[in-house]
DNA sequence: TTCTGCCCTTGGCA
DNA sequence: ATGCCAAGGGCAG
């Protein structure tokens, strides 16, 4: 089935970029897991009448793909305005080159509470490691689902995560993040932590709860306020976008202290502080 | 109160 | 190869 995009839209970009974790490439198509469902997409160009045409085709199982093309849209944010978030966030020139360059990187809606244990496994960590902890989750816990005769696996529940020991979860290779896992998991499933109504709520107001998890400080709130909670204007600082913000915009100073930096970044970059940040760690990760 | 330095797991990467 | 580093957070001092 096609995805209609009259956005831009670069797919590759948007799922290789570091927000997600659940993205394979095989070949032109990726693979991931979206609410349950297995699902296998590409975007390819075709050539009609002299003008390049730009098709997004999906396949899914168990959910049939008429069912996931909102869930998809949703996901891809196809209903955010990116000329009107270009607008406003190229005022910045570092954010402009950026965007030049990586025309069409979209943020992800991603589920929150994936999102929160995969960003919980972040923490002083690299993001094919990352990568490799949420799929050892879903291998472990989740359940299998077949596609074209390939397996992958579900997420777990909050409720199935919550039984699972720290040292089973060390033994899947999670480090120290192992013993953040399991309070996480009951918050949401005793729902003590209700990540729902956290999405209607205002950005303070959202971050304040989500850090009172242990393992979860101002950075990984901001990335899950920014990649599942509708929080736009969330600015995570992570290691590049420090260097990027310290060497750009306080050359020859000391590097202001994180809490300062986000206070600044909010206030410069605006209310799509969170595409700016995507844009800058993007293409300052690629740097390398 | 705020800042600094250190520790934590493990594997990617040069 | 061997050390540095990674979408950080918690803690002591």
């Amino acid at each position: 089935m096609e995805l209609a995009v009259d956005q831009p839209f670069d797919l590759a970009a948007s799922l290789e970029s570091g927000q997600a974790h659940r993205w394979r490439r095989e070949g032109e198509w990726f693979t991931g897991v979206i609410q349950g469902s297995f699902v296998k997409i590409r975007q390819a160009s075709f050539s009609a009448q002299g003008s390049a045409r730009d098709v997004v085709e999906f396949r899914s199982e168990p959910w049939p793909e008429a069912a996931l093309l909102p869930r998809l849209q949703a996901y891809f944010r196809l209903d955010d305005d990116l000329n009107a978030v270009y607008q406003e966030i190229c005022q910045d020139l570092r954010v402009a080159e950026m965007v030049g360059r990586y025309p069409g990187l979209r943020l992800l809606r991603q589920e929150p509470w994936e999102c929160l244990i995969a960003y919980i496994c972040s923490a002083n960590n690299n993001i094919p490691r990352i990568h490799q902890m949420v799929e050892k989750l879903a291998e472990s816990f989740g359940s299998p689902i077949t596609l074209d005769g390939l397996v992958r696996h579900t997420f777990p529940t909050p409720q199935r995560l919550a039984q699972v020991s720290e040292g089973e979860l060390r033994q899947l290779g999670l480090g120290f993040r192992a013993r953040y896992i399991a309070p996480a998991a009951q918050a949401v499933a005793d729902g003590s932590l209700d990540l729902a109504a956290l999405a209607h709520a205002p950005y303070e107001e959202a971050k304040a709860p989500l850090m009172e998890c242990p393992g979860i400080g101002p950075k990984i709130a901001d990335c899950v306020l920014v990649f599942s909670l509708e929080k736009l204007e969330a600015f995570p600082i992570d290691v590049w976008v420090r260097r990027a913000l310290g060497e750009w915009y306080f050359p020859g100073q000391k590097t202001p202290p994180d809490r300062v930096l986000l206070e600044w970044a909010r206030q410069h970059f605006g209310r799509y502080a969170g595409y700016s940040q995507q844009y800058l760690f993007h293409g300052r990760r690629l740097e390398r």
